[in-house]
DNA sequence: AGATATCAACGAAAATCTTCGTAGACAATC
DNA sequence: GATTGTCTACGAAGATTTTCGTTGATATCT
């Protein structure tokens, strides 16, 4: 299990929850989720059950209430998930992608200077 | 029935092959699939059944041997991917996404000229 | 015409995903 | 110590996705 599989969307929900207020109890994840949307507390226990199988939440049960922490960082996990979109609706083109990401929301002035600077810097980088 | 559902992986198997090879019957898509992994021409067939009721696919059955094709443009349906993943795993930041697909994949040169004069057109456009 | 091949339709199995109710363990409170 | 509350574990239902075998219709070949 050295690589957890991709997350399924009920699964990115909780990693959300763990990136954002790091490692959570059950009940911590599940304030967060119920002001969202409806669901059960044991729904987000089973899950959390699940995920931790798969690989993708360690869990600390050193206390009673166990805490859970997601197992790879935000940055990885964005990274697979936009590589399998890639190779699943863009042909691996990264070029493709960006346009699109550009084209779904309109993006402030400010990040596209970004991003413009962060392809500077990746051109000359190291050739 | 307005805009179709997003398509699931098998489903953007399929449109990937009619997208590239442009309208196709079941035995066409089947070919192509087949040469990638195993699956049986039933399988291809229920998929295109289902995707037609999901308004996934356009079924033109004038003929006996029936015509699908994609109902959405390759470029519509990634413009709807990619903002579902920016809203599940970005916080709807394009900025993140653009610089995770950079990471993702290694992009050559010439893309990333390409992607930075996109970006300054977009930048220049009507400020 | 009879045999063979190709096709769409259908049902259903297998796999996966999502949800929650119930039960038992343990802690806190009265 | 009995009641009440919180926790994990478990099982299972419901939904969705993915797969394929079987059937009957239609075309093609000999």
């Amino acid at each position: 299990m050295s690589v957890p599989p991709r997350p399924t969307d009920a699964e990115l929900a909780i990693l959300r929850v763990l990136w954002e207020r790091g490692p959570s109890t059950v009940r911590q994840v599940f304030e967060v989720l119920s002001a969202e949307r409806d669901l059960a507390y044991t729904t987000v226990l089973k899950m959390l059950q699940i995920m931790d199988e798969k690989g993708l939440v360690v869990r600390d049960g050193s206390e009673r209430t166990h805490v859970f922490r997601a197992r790879r960082s935000r940055g990885d996990t964005q990274r697979d998930l936009v590589g399998d979109l890639l190779d699943k609706a863009f042909g691996g083109s990264a070029k493709g992608l960006v346009l699109q990401a550009l084209a779904a929301r309109r993006t402030s002035p400010e990040d596209l200077a970004e991003i413009r600077r962060l392809i500077e810097q990746a051109e000359g980088g190291k050739p």
